[in-house]
DNA sequence: TTACTCTCTGGAGTTAACTCCAAGTCAAGC
DNA sequence: GCTTGACTTGGAGTTAACTCCAGAGAGTAA
């Protein structure tokens, strides 16, 4: 499969797959004699994986570690996993946080609807848009 | 409030808010006598709610344009409330893409453990730790 | 008065992650 | 044999979001 494809199939750039072959985020793909690069299957299944991984901010330099050890065979198995659930549980902490971000958006969504919609209620100052914490509760 | 004590109960540096102020990110601070900025309560409500939503991701460009809306008055508050319910979505999208992850990341750590738990399993190749389509599933 | 600390501003420098470019190679078509 | 188009490499440029720095002013302490 040439870089061409790649590109199109994962829409990625040819320019950022050779981008993360450099820097060792995907392993090194095979070339064709004329030096052109062949993407196998697996070379694909890494695109994918190191796209998805990327798409939700794991870290470069995470991924590129990861696909180290895993170039290192057998020997790295456990430090692989360890790799994999220090990234679950940042994952996990990142969507906490935006759990609560989510939840106050809500909340500020819902007043905008409140001033909005109503015409009777004062609009003055900072505060009643900004923060519920003027209507006595805690965010 | 001084710089210091803003800093130092929103874990900032001095450097970054003094730059969210400059780029609008969050509205001027009023200065002493003799040029040094003053942070009122209101200020600091600010600066959480900027560091809260830089949290998670929101990108400084839309942030900017939503103190600016803000800082225009009564007439922007429907463009506000649109603005805020387009973070919500994104937020709820990226969201999901972590919760796709998450459950990925949870197979992988699951297939390592099943690896390096039992001895009988034979580990070649690329694909058991790698992707669970060898096991006949669609992730 | 001198020293010290905190703060100011404008502007330069840094980091991560791409993105673009120039010069060259190769295979295919005419 | 020459042109065309996709590909190669190494390296420079870009963008977002800070982060650092130099030079200067104000307030306090000895």
């Amino acid at each position: 499969m040439l870089i061409a494809e790649v590109s199109e199939k994962f829409e990625l750039s040819q320019d950022t797959l050779r981008y993360y072959e450099r820097i060792g985020l995907i392993p090194r793909v095979n070339r064709t004699n004329s030096g052109i690069r062949d993407y196998t299957e697996e070379d694909c299944r890494w695109v994918e994986f190191i796209k998805c991984m990327r798409g939700v901010g794991l870290p470069v330099e995470t991924l590129i570690d990861y696909v180290r050890l895993f170039q290192q065979g057998e020997e790295t198995l456990e430090t692989r996993k360890e790799l994999l659930i220090e990234q679950h549980k940042q994952l996990l902490s990142r969507m906490a946080d935006m759990q609560k971000v989510l939840e106050r958006l809500e909340g500020k969504i819902e007043r905008y609807d409140q001033i909005i919609g109503g015409t009777d209620r004062q609009i003055t100052g900072f505060s009643p848009v900004f923060s519920p914490k003027v209507r006595g509760n805690k965010d």
